[in-house]
DNA sequence: CCCTGTTTATGATGTGCGTCATAGCCGCGC
DNA sequence: GCGCGGCTATGACGCACATCATAAACAGGG
């Protein structure tokens, strides 16, 4: 078996191939010369599910993209957990690293096996400086970011649990549904308790708002996962639409 | 009275002076022949209290930077509202100008008579273009924003109102206070209405708890402005520790 | 195939804080 | 100096949701 294309195991490092890299969005303006020149910055590593990328308040070494798997970006309180932002495959974290200074401000656990793809955060900063339609694109994507936080500040502060939860639902649907025969089922495996830490509730509460959902009809679920039957009603749910 | 120092009227525009943009932070790796320069792209204008610089969804045209004043940037939901970032005199906003597409995630309202300085969104993205350092400063300061709205967002999902209210005041005091003979005043001008906003919750609840500190010698009110008496116990508040 | 830990489920109980109502206060304009 | 609108204050009440408890369903692993 050739080495550049055999899975790397458990705990093992090894430097990217270029297929990985191509696979990455933000990367996508260099060229394959450019990305064969910097491939050596990058180490693909394979982490095993529930396992810590890092953890809050840890010194940010490096910045993380995700090659496959789920990853939950995720702050604690007394026991409890909140999941700022659930990364996907193509996605970055860890951007901290990147303008040095401070500490994680959040821990980054895998909730599948995963592969992610790092690179040191003063190399990736020397990386923006060389391309700068990188950086550009860092700039748009911490905007976006910025955005989706203030709405979800908006929701934790102003709207009630079921809103906040067929948002949470939909947003997922938006990011990385696939299309059913009726209704949009979710890509990802996610429990009521990871339901639970998107929305800022607990699980007895997703819990209970998802049953009376799927005995309304709005959602069931296949092999795991759930899929989103209703849309417009489960819409009417996140946006307070008195009706159903 | 020459016309270069005078104050603008409350609804007159003025090409920028060169003082104003050099009290700019974001600005300040411009030599004086970079400002000079560049001068003709920004104008200056003042507002009256409560009015509104842009509304939530309105088109984003101009970035804007505070010289004066305090604005808030609120979104609304049936009538209640949050304060997504109180921003201060140096502080700039309305970022998505810069980025083209969406509309404005929030709306930006002073709470006091104000100055600002506008410049266009693509006039701003150029300007990044030509000066890196401005870019790379523009990204620092995302950064943060993001670090502070998921602190926020741990807040209103995971801690009662109290420790929301007495983070609060001591974000407040950390970002512009002013130390007092016994404590540190808190520079801006805030009702029960702004701080119940800030922390997420109701006037009457603000209003209850400060009223509880005030008894217990936690704070105190200066003319109109309140004062931190005690910091080490509302920072006690702030991170739940159980003792006071 | 059984055993153990995780996930889903559902009921009973409690409470933090929002809601509603009323009133005193303070500054400001005429 | 009087009246008026915004702000602060305080009590009474209710409810959405957390908390606590218990159990069934299920998955994986030796």
């Amino acid at each position: 078996m050739p080495t550049s294309t055999r899975l790397p195991r458990s705990d093992e490092r090894s430097v990217s191939d270029l297929d990985s890299l191509r696979s990455i969005p933000l990367l996508a303006s260099l060229s394959d010369e450019q990305l064969a020149a910097e491939r050596a910055l990058f180490r693909k590593r394979a982490v095993a599910k529930g396992a810590f990328l890092f953890m809050e308040g840890d010194p940010p070494e490096r910045f993380t993209f995700l090659l496959k798997g789920r990853v939950k970006l995720v702050r604690t309180s007394e026991g409890k957990d909140i999941i700022l932002r659930l990364v996907e495959p193509g996605d970055w974290f860890g951007g901290v690293a990147a303008f040095g200074r401070r500490a994680h401000p959040y821990s980054a656990q895998t909730l599948t096996p995963s592969v992610v793809m790092e690179i040191r955060g003063e190399d990736f900063a020397g990386l923006m400086a060389r391309y700068p339609r990188v950086a550009q694109q860092v700039m748009e994507e911490l905007v976006e970011q910025l955005i989706e936080a203030h709405e979800m500040m908006r929701r934790l502060a102003l709207e009630p649990v079921e809103p906040r939860l067929a948002y949470t639902l939909l947003q997922l649907a938006a990011r990385s549904g696939s299309p059913r025969r009726d209704g949009v089922a979710l890509t990802t495996p996610l429990t009521r308790q990871n339901l639970a830490e998107l929305a800022g509730t607990t699980v007895e509460t997703a819990i209970r708002v998802l049953s009376k959902w799927k005995r309304a009809g709005l959602v069931r679920e296949e092999a795991g996962r759930i899929v989103i039957a209703d849309r417009a009603q489960l819409e009417a749910v996140a946006e307070r639409e008195r009706d159903a």
